[in-house]
DNA sequence: CACTGCGGCTAGACACTGTCTAGTGACCGA
DNA sequence: TCGGTCACTAGACAGTGTCTAGCCGCAGTG
């Protein structure tokens, strides 16, 4: 039973380097079995099929960013609401361009329906939650309007760098880590200075 | 040679109505080809691959949605600064949600790489530029950290509903178009309130 | 008119994919 | 010792993108 979590724990670490290797196109199921040393029809024991084996991913993704998230709003009395809100959209738009692979399929519902997994839609709650919390925290109350608005900034940022347009205009990485903080600090300014305005 | 550019024109017209009705993943090169009524290789006379089809499409996305931009901004006269940045926020979006499938593969590098297409990718700085025109209606100037934030905004919206969470706590087309709506009055009084602010 | 080349298309083949079904062998409780 | 379950292997199937070869009608040229 060892060796059985043994193997299901490489196959989902073969389809994490693979993924961010690669990429999702040169993720096959039969690449990973060859990689993890097993046949071609080893990962079906484990999970139920391909997809299973991505929402794992998505899952731990989500996990994963829920944590950052929550460590940046637990810093709120430290580093003060601009500092935590700073902390907040870079931990998002840092996870997005830390693990590029991993944040992609975690919002593609064609390559993982979250509806049909409710660990992976579970952990996706944690991280609404989290930022949910943030909101609180700058606004004093969170309604689905000022979540979004909030929510679409960041994620719109991380999509725009790691596919969109922005990405092909800030070559090299350093570029776009100044980029990501310049426009952050805008963006921090902007909702404060509004909402210190009301 | 009518026959010819008709052939093409009908696989592009095929691949699109798949992506729309079935997504990406039902997208074969087969099943257009069946749709058409030609054998499985006719379009590799049309088109090198199959990305090749698909960043025709997206040419076309991006032509369409910078047309829409450009008219947003064409108004500002008509409607004033407030109404004309609503209207291009709301092309934006309602782009994304009106062709779900095409927006997607808009935005998705691992389907079509925008660097190999040249077209495609004069059509999404086409798109840019009229992003740009707005930012500069809007603040006076803009630098690109300006422009990354007002995308950001719009872009990220649409991800989120299309693909994200927002979907799903958003079910029917009136919830979401009642979303939208609401999100972006409210990005835009803050935008515009901070720009007045300073 | 005959010949040649070429553009638009068909047909067959190949390697690759996800997944179904049928085994195989080791371990474990009765 | 026996039956059964568990982790896994092996073969097959339909479907895919793409390579190569071939077919047919039409234009241009001698």
């Amino acid at each position: 039973m060892s060796q059985a979590s043994d193997l299901r724990r490489r196959i989902l670490d073969a389809s994490a380097a693979l993924l961010e290797s690669d990429g999702l196109a040169a993720l096959s199921l039969r690449e990973v079995a060859r990689r993890a040393g097993v046949s071609h029809q080893a990962p079906y024991h484990h999970f139920k099929d391909r997809e299973s084996i991505l929402a794992e991913l998505v899952a731990e993704g989500f996990e994963r960013l829920a944590r950052r998230l929550a460590h940046a709003n637990d810093q709120a009395g430290a580093l003060g609401v601009r500092g935590a809100l700073l902390e907040s959209c870079r931990s998002y738009v840092g996870f997005a361009l830390g693990y590029p692979g991993l944040f992609r399929i975690m919002c593609r519902p064609e390559v993982v329906d979250l509806s049909r997994f409710a660990g992976a839609q579970a952990a996706s709650e944690q991280a609404y939650a989290e930022l949910e919390r943030m909101v609180v925290l700058v606004h004093g109350r969170a309604d689905e309007a000022l979540i979004s608005q909030h929510w679409a900034q960041v994620h719109g940022l991380a999509c725009l760098i790691l596919d969109g347009g922005l990405g092909i205009r800030l070559p090299g990485a350093r570029a776009r880590r100044d980029h990501v903080r310049q426009s952050l600090e805008r963006y921090v300014d902007t909702v404060l200075g509004s909402s210190a305005a009301r």
